[in-house]
DNA sequence: ATACCAAGTGGACTTCAGTCCGTTTTTCTG
DNA sequence: CAGAAAAACGGACTGAAGTCCACTTGGTAT
């Protein structure tokens, strides 16, 4: 035999030496301690490694950079939470919610992410090299695609006009959750989360009225 | 005589040194030459300085980090776009145009200037420390107030919902306007300039017809 | 004119992100 | 179990942002 076949679709790239695995766990652990006690910010890649007692070397073999420290570090979380709404998407389809309300719902809980993992959120905003980015938006990314396909499910059923521009509205819809963006209307403009679901559940409201 | 009473409201801030705005100008022309010829992004402030013929501490005097220097280098433009902005707007007031297509107007204006200096605006976003920010938001901040402004008018003429909530409507409308979060939709997503206008527009539209 | 001093200056220095490469460890093969 | 190839390791090194401070200079008061 000379190769494996690649069966698996996702995570197959055959397997990390044990001394490898052992280090990774070894980084995120005291990553994540260390945020613990001193916040994502003010906690440097050099003091993670020698925290951790390892070169800088082998924590940047783990991991490229800061933000893609940080996204491992979510990545439990951010599965939980796709689970999680996908299956009260599928809740409220059953119980045949409109879809504009499943978005207004969906939106709720994406506030309520942000808001939960801001610093996190924020560092893996920060750094990612402007060019790279493919993996780094993937909480972005899989957000815009649940807007999206509720807003064109809302149109095929009739809740929203067909002329509507369903990519840029998904777009429009989550930019004020941008890590950032989010951050400067809670800590400089004193929004709640509340306030944020509540707005932007009135402007999807709104255009579905329009309609 | 002590002291010159401060008759100014803008800009008193007791004047530099001759030598001192001669450096001034002559990094700005030095920054505004280097970035024309390398693009924004990849111009050190090592750089401007040396190729001005400063020392660091001289250009850090003037500039605390980069995002000020950008934003000193568009100011111009700024209040160029600023006054053209009010104008417009006035004579639009006086034609009796209703607010919210006075606001759909402007935000196709802050769509064209975002557009314009995307690489600045973006390089000023990038070295803003956190807890600073104040006057490096300048330009989001005007923007923040005028659609703010259009808003509630809109409202005291009938022509909105009053009920709608005005400061975060006002937020939610540029939040995709915001360089980083702009900047993604045009070379990630590949939508045109004009795709966000009319996006936007129709999302104002949407709000007056629900009301 | 002189002398004083706040403002301005230059560049060495610190800090942190991220790279590089010679050395060590694991794992695979016979 | 030995030997070799691949993977991982560590820490010195580079590059850029931003700070610090001893020194110089331009404005001002005498």
């Amino acid at each position: 035999m000379t190769r494996r076949i690649e069966l698996q679709v996702h995570s197959e790239e055959e397997r990390e030496r044990r001394d490898a695995a052992a280090n990774r766990a070894l980084l995120l652990e005291t990553a994540e301690r260390l945020f613990t006690e001193q916040g994502v910010e003010p906690v440097t890649m050099a003091e993670i490694a020698q925290v951790a007692g390892v070169g800088k070397g082998t924590l940047y073999r783990r991991f490229a950079h800061k933000g893609e420290l940080c996204l491992a570090l979510l990545d439990n979380q951010l599965l939980a939470f796709q689970d999680s709404q996908l299956d009260e998407l599928r809740q409220l389809h059953e119980r045949e919610v409109p879809y504009l309300e499943q978005l207004a719902h969906f939106l709720r809980a994406v506030v309520a992410f942000t808001e939960q993992h801001m610093p996190l959120l924020c560092e893996i905003a920060q750094y990612t090299p402007v060019p790279d980015g493919e993996d780094l938006e993937r909480p972005h990314s899989w957000q815009y695609m649940t807007v999206h396909g509720l807003i064109r499910r809302a149109q095929n059923a009739g809740e929203l006009a067909p002329d509507v521009d369903a990519p840029f509205l998904a777009e429009a819809l989550l930019a004020p959750l941008v890590a950032h963006t989010y951050r400067f209307q809670r800590e400089r403009l004193g929004f709640t989360p509340e306030r944020v679901s509540e707005g932007l559940s009135r402007i999807v409201q709104d255009l579905a009225a329009a309609s």
